[in-house]
DNA sequence: TCAAAAGTGTTGTACATACACCCATGT
DNA sequence: ACATGGGTGTATGTACAACACTTTTGA
């Protein structure tokens, strides 16, 4: 039992919580208010305890640290090479919570002492020790892994104008699409589907809003 | 520092080596001689040690028991919810290792004390606790997540046939393909080459030797 | 000369691209 | 009436599916 001592290692969990709004995506970063990287921005994130499962801590970070009640998550990536803190070297493991349109803009209970703040995920701040490594791991996680019409599914649970689909298309695989072709694809693919709703605000005339139809 | 042992946590790695043999898919496991599972089938495992990085272990694993020099990993996923032995948790981080035909064909040093047997990965004997679901989340991994040209480069450095490449892809897939749109597929994408050298054994015509060429 | 596997060509269809004009609304 | 963004159609090219016959080898 004693030179199990040996075995023994720190891991944390941490999450990139993204949302989408008008076709693009932020992800949800807090400040450290302390030394070392005081000033930087970290992703929530929380140590696991002695046989708790990474699951069961995911979901608690989530309530008690970042306030939505939230329970799909994608698993990323496994750091241990990286140092956060000179003390000891503590084992990310990162994983991707997808936030969909109606939660990220109303349900969120903010957590008193933690200032926290929305950012582009093409316009990152400066970030603590090697999370922005993560952050674009976890991009890269979204772009490839996973499957796209589900991603659509859950970021848009009720409707949905084509223009925002576009722009997180294009945001997402970075490239300009042709307008007309683009909706083509999409009515065609039938992974979509046209409802009567109109949105009420806008410029010029008033996009129908779509219906994701997936599985 | 005293509370710290709420944070203690064992890690193992596990390596899904694979190699290919005449396009088909097969995995080295490992017998189990010990109870729990005393006859069970497992995958190369090692724990990790405080402050080692699971790179480093993963490497050490590959080396030491497995008996291959190879370097290049790919994470897969973490288990820390089943328990595999009744005493305590350990967390599993599982990789895959993805063997080039001729490394698979000759270079092994077979370790003593350990029985291992290569098993295609569509007929996975009996596994220890819940690595068959491990094996199971590797193969969508390769499928889903590798770029499949990459790993056609890894797998066969030199040169393949189509017919390999064409049981490869029906294997991963799991559909079957019309052999010739599947030839003229593949040397429009212009990811193969046609070399002069062909296949000398085999019972009908031989078939020509093709070169990959990926980036 | 036969069996076994490799290699080749044509045609129709579906999908992607490129591109220009009309429609519904708020100001 | 005009500016703003939404919505539509057509022509062309490219990629894929379906399909049957010939060639090269070993036995």
């Amino acid at each position: 039992m004693r030179d199990d001592r040996n075995y023994w290692n720190k891991l944390e969990v941490l999450i990139n919580v993204i949302k989408v709004e008008n076709g693009h995506l932020f992800i949800l970063l807090f400040k450290k208010r302390t030394e070392p990287y005081k000033g930087y921005w970290m992703l929530p994130s929380s140590l696991l305890f002695t046989d708790e499962t990474i699951e069961h801590c995911t979901l608690d970070t989530m309530i008690n640290m970042v306030g939505y009640d939230h329970k799909e998550f994608y698993h990323v990536n496994v750091y241990s090479d990286k140092i956060k803190s000179p003390v000891e070297r503590v084992i990310g493991c990162s994983s991707i919570a997808l936030l969909d349109e109606n939660k990220a803009k109303k349900e969120r209970k903010k957590i008193a002492g933690f200032e926290s703040e929305w950012f582009p995920i093409s316009d990152l701040p400066k970030m603590v020790g090697n999370q922005k490594e993560m952050v674009v791991d976890a991009i890269n996680y979204l772009r490839n892994c996973l499957n796209i019409n589900k991603v659509l599914k859950i970021l848009y649970p009720q409707y949905v104008t084509l223009k925002e689909l576009q722009t997180l298309y294009e945001e997402l695989y970075e490239q300009k699409l042709d307008r007309r072709n683009f909706r083509k694809k999409m009515l065609g693919s039938k992974i979509i589907e046209k409802t009567e709703q109109k949105r009420v605000k806008s410029n010029g005339r008033p996009a129908s809003y779509y219906k994701i139809i997936v599985e």
